[in-house]
DNA sequence: CTTAATTCCTATTGGATTACTATTATATCA
DNA sequence: TGATATAATAGTAATCCAATAGGAATTAAG
């Protein structure tokens, strides 16, 4: 019951790229040193993004990635699902998946708990959009910096 | 982002305890082949349970495992975390692990998120006892039953 | 006292997944 | 043409997980 580094990673990423927008676009190995992420892995997890429309990219000199959607159109949930899948915690949570556990889908007693689980998390991970979080990140910071302020000593 | 083998093997043997309660404590052996899951392995499972005060064990001869709590006291979260320890879903989501993004365990943006995700987890899994999903697979199966009959071929 | 059935303890294997590296190809700009 | 990018894919090293294995301790029944 872990995130995956991936999902870490394309999360940091793109919020790089909305909180320090830039006209230019950002390259994958710039990200890389800012943000001390592996640079060759990042490259898969940027280019997954890319396949999945959430960013494009331009190549050559001068090249990077640009977001391809409106930052408030982008959930985390739909970052997970590129970076990690299908969200199926649970494995006879599918019909298809046969029973295992000797129940038919509809019965087994766990998926009661399952399917309540499922919706929630992804009501939860749809509610967060890239917008929102940089947002929150902003006023961490000037909060931060407010605080530094008032209490710096008055040496 | 799955749930362990381990959690679902608990849960099912915990269930089976308390939806097919017996004077006579249940073997492991028992449950291993009514649920069908692998022996040995089970038995690590319940002895896991039964040093964190979830069950109770008899050894010997017709020896076997009760619940040692009443079913109502029985969360899926305590569940969880005999199975698979704290719930940390997230490397840098506690402030001891340092800050491999380079920023302060406070200051990290996708902490905003983690925290929430955290904190919603919890209370579901703490909001779902032995008791109340015994009570539904009950449901399940009398619906079940009332269907068949409903809809029985009147050969 | 012996035997069978059980929990208890610990070690190890096999397989899958994950995180990451490496290689090569292709595109773009100066 | 050369430097800097992305693109695509193959490979690797480490870790984790599920399961297996062997045997010791315990208890009840015969």
């Amino acid at each position: 019951m872990k995130f995956s580094a991936r999902f870490e990673y394309a999360l940091q990423a793109l919020l790089y790229l909305k909180c320090e927008p830039d006209e230019a676009p950002v390259s994958g190995r710039e990200m890389s040193e800012k943000l001390n992420l592996p640079y060759r892995f990042l490259e898969q997890i940027l280019s997954d993004l890319k396949k999945r429309g959430v960013l494009r990219s331009i190549r050559g000199q001068h090249g990077g990635y640009k977001l391809n959607l409106e930052p408030e159109e982008i959930s985390i949930f739909d970052i997970y699902e590129v970076t990690d899948g299908k969200f199926e915690p649970w494995d006879c949570s599918t019909a298809e998946s046969g029973d295992r556990c000797g129940q038919n889908h509809n019965m087994c007693v766990v998926n009661i708990f399952y399917s309540d689980f499922k919706s929630t998390f992804k009501s939860l991970m749809k509610s967060y959009t890239l917008d929102k979080l940089c947002s929150a990140a902003m006023k961490l910071k000037t909060e931060a910096v407010n605080n530094k302020i008032t209490h710096a000593p008055s040496s």
